[in-house]
DNA sequence: ATAATAAGTCAGTCTTGTTGACATTGTAAG
DNA sequence: CTTACAATGTCAACAAGACTGACTTATTAT
């Protein structure tokens, strides 16, 4: 119950253990809105959040490799490929041999795929507008800000070249 | 492709369909730096993410009972029931039979649970702190206004109300 | 007395993660 | 050219943590 003063570049910032409680729950229960969306629609396809994250990645990215998915999503290619294997047998996802090197196997989205990504996209991003629109722009950067800062220097890395790759 | 402009109350704000996706991996990524630290503890215990909300939220509201808590996390019976029984059965947690309705079971923390609780506290509340002091006072309030509005109606009157009881 | 509520339990299923071992194919280095 | 390494895929086994459905027990409320 001790509290903590922290002096920022221009005020004295003091976060109480509740602040720090109340920014911890906010993380909960926004990420439970976050995904509760996508969810709905998954359940259709018989997908799990998994897929989701394969896809939204494969999407950002065409033509990305299996190891290069392996590395944004952090999860081992036992896992990763018992995913991918679903949505390429569903024909979800294509794969197209490495013209550079034979053995890199590069993932692009069919055209049900990219029906799919939309569908998934367009109801997450309807929650995020929401919230954008109601909270501000100002909200909007510092809401960026602090997640960038929670982010561990690894991913942060990842997001920051996905953001560059993006425009 | 299509571009989205939102009109706010003060300014226009263009919300480009990548503003949203760096929003979502924004949460995304942020998300799993948010649970990285306290995993490493629970690991240590044998626990999981599930043990660690029971505990943070008997802590956060002593002496709830075994609905209230399901309502906050959102989970069935059986699947609280399994990481409740390993808690109380390793002395962490506390059940109470209640006094006006013997019926209901109260939860508290046990001095080890508290310990337990502290530890995972501090860590999640370290890197939140740096990434607060990092993005400064006017991005920490922008954080949390877009995360209540992020959240699911429901989930953001449970959130006001452990807000309120928290101080 | 009966119905509803709070909690617990048993059994089975599913998703998504893990390890470990091994095979295949292709590239690179000596 | 052979040997080592790399990228991928696969088999098997396991565990956490979610789910459904059915059922019990104790207690309270009608």
């Amino acid at each position: 119950m001790t509290n903590s003063s922290i002096i920022t570049g221009e005020s004295l910032l003091y976060l109480t253990d509740n602040q720090l409680r109340q920014g911890i729950e906010a993380m909960f229960f926004a990420y439970r809105g976050f995904t509760a969306d996508p969810d709905k629609i998954l359940e259709e396809y018989g997908y799990g959040r998994a897929h989701h994250r394969a896809v939204h990645f494969i999407n950002g990215s065409p033509g990305t490799t299996v190891n290069n998915l392996l590395t944004i999503l952090g999860v081992t290619k036992q896992s990763l490929n018992r995913v991918l294997r679903t949505l390429v047998d569903d024909m979800m996802v294509e794969v197209k041999i490495g013209v550079r090197d034979k053995r890199e196997r590069h993932l692009y989205l069919t055209e049900n795929g990219n029906e799919l990504q939309e569908r998934l996209s367009a109801a997450q991003s309807n929650r995020m507008r929401k919230a954008f629109k109601n909270a501000g722009p100002n909200a909007v950067s510092g809401f960026k800000t602090v997640l960038e800062a929670m982010m561990d220097p690894e991913l942060n890395k990842i997001y920051s070249k996905l953001r560059e790759e993006g425009k």
